[in-house]
DNA sequence: CGTTACATACCGTCCAGTCGGTTTTTAAGA
DNA sequence: TCTTAAAAACCGACTGGACGGTATGTAACG
């Protein structure tokens, strides 16, 4: 008995997906709230009523696609053993896993953050994280952590910002040389 | 006899400079034309004299900075005997002659391009291009050229969206790694 | 009957682009 | 050198639309 026929999802949920898709589809600049609520097949009162203003909305879906994005890291991080290349290997197979399918949820993160200072914040704090642990990688050769990061985070922000699209054969290489790096963090 | 003067600079130029000032200084939020008019000292009227339109001006600047960007790497190119580890030699050492110093080039011209297709297409083509070339590399280790090539992309894109902001210290480990990776596209 | 979940109409603001007019520059003629 | 007319540069008020947010009404549910 879950309900007649309002209960099939909560509304809220529904709206960030909406909101996702519309920023998808047009980038940023296309994120109005009368676009969203259209998407979401609702007026623009229905969704200012579950969230107070446009800031709040991109500040919930930054949230919801930031707590993903650590979801499916760590649950790449729980099939490699401790050790020193367990993030590096664990970033790499995330990439590897999720680069060619989840295409939306990472462009709708970053395309989002841009329009919401305080969403960025969010995101920025997410970033210096991942960094600061790669960054303090001393294996055999200093840096590569860095490198590593930052190939992956040009990866991912330069497709949201529609700068490249990579296919897997193109893909498949700089994996293979993403973990020969992420190897050598054990020493 | 350059003239009596007027003939100081061109308008058009110092418009883009302007143009430029307000985007780093509040984002591309910021950039409206009566905010460019007023930072180059004219009117609305003026600035739109120039260039017909707001995404005129936006491609003119990506278009200016785009072409600097191409000059500098290729300045760093000639000190560098040919070969295939010529272009990411000279791409290592424009990070290192630029990335402390010309903070601001690069954050105008990722900024501008967010703002207008238009002027995103450009900036596309640039990237395509050059990792077009990188990828291409095949030297004993594949998809090395791609890793470096995304390293530097992560490395100015994520500044300018200010997800982070490196000093010399962490810089410089992150050079040398990839000054090796450079090396080994000799074979 | 109160609360939740919407819809509709509306307001204020911001901003790109237009337009007619004014000033400055340039160039040519006397 | 002075005059003058055309052209270029520039101003500032205005317009129209887009958009965030508010206010008010209303239908369903418990």
């Amino acid at each position: 008995m879950q309900g007649k026929r309002k209960r099939l999802a909560d509304r809220p949920e529904i709206i960030l997906d909406a909101a996702a898709s519309v920023l998808l589809k047009g980038g940023a600049r296309a994120l109005t709230i009368d676009a969203v609520a259209a998407e979401a097949g609702l007026s623009k009162g229905g969704v200012l009523h579950h969230y107070a203003s446009k800031d709040a909305l991109i500040a919930a879906l930054v949230a919801r696609e930031l707590a993903q994005l650590r979801e499916e890291i760590a649950a790449c991080a729980v099939e490699i053993p401790p050790g020193p290349s367990q993030l590096p290997k664990a970033m790499v197979a995330h990439v590897r896993g999720h680069y060619c399918a989840d295409d939306e949820s990472s462009r709708a993160l970053l395309l989002a953050s841009l329009d919401s200072s305080e969403a960025l914040k969010d995101y920025r704090a997410f970033v210096a994280d991942q960094l600061g642990r790669l960054s303090r990688i001393e294996g055999p050769c200093p840096g590569e952590g860095s490198v590593l990061f930052f190939a992956i985070l040009g990866l991912f922000i330069g497709r949201a910002l529609g700068f490249h699209q990579l296919g897997e054969a193109e893909l498949q290489p700089m994996l293979a040389a993403l973990e020969r790096i992420a190897a050598r963090a054990d020493g």
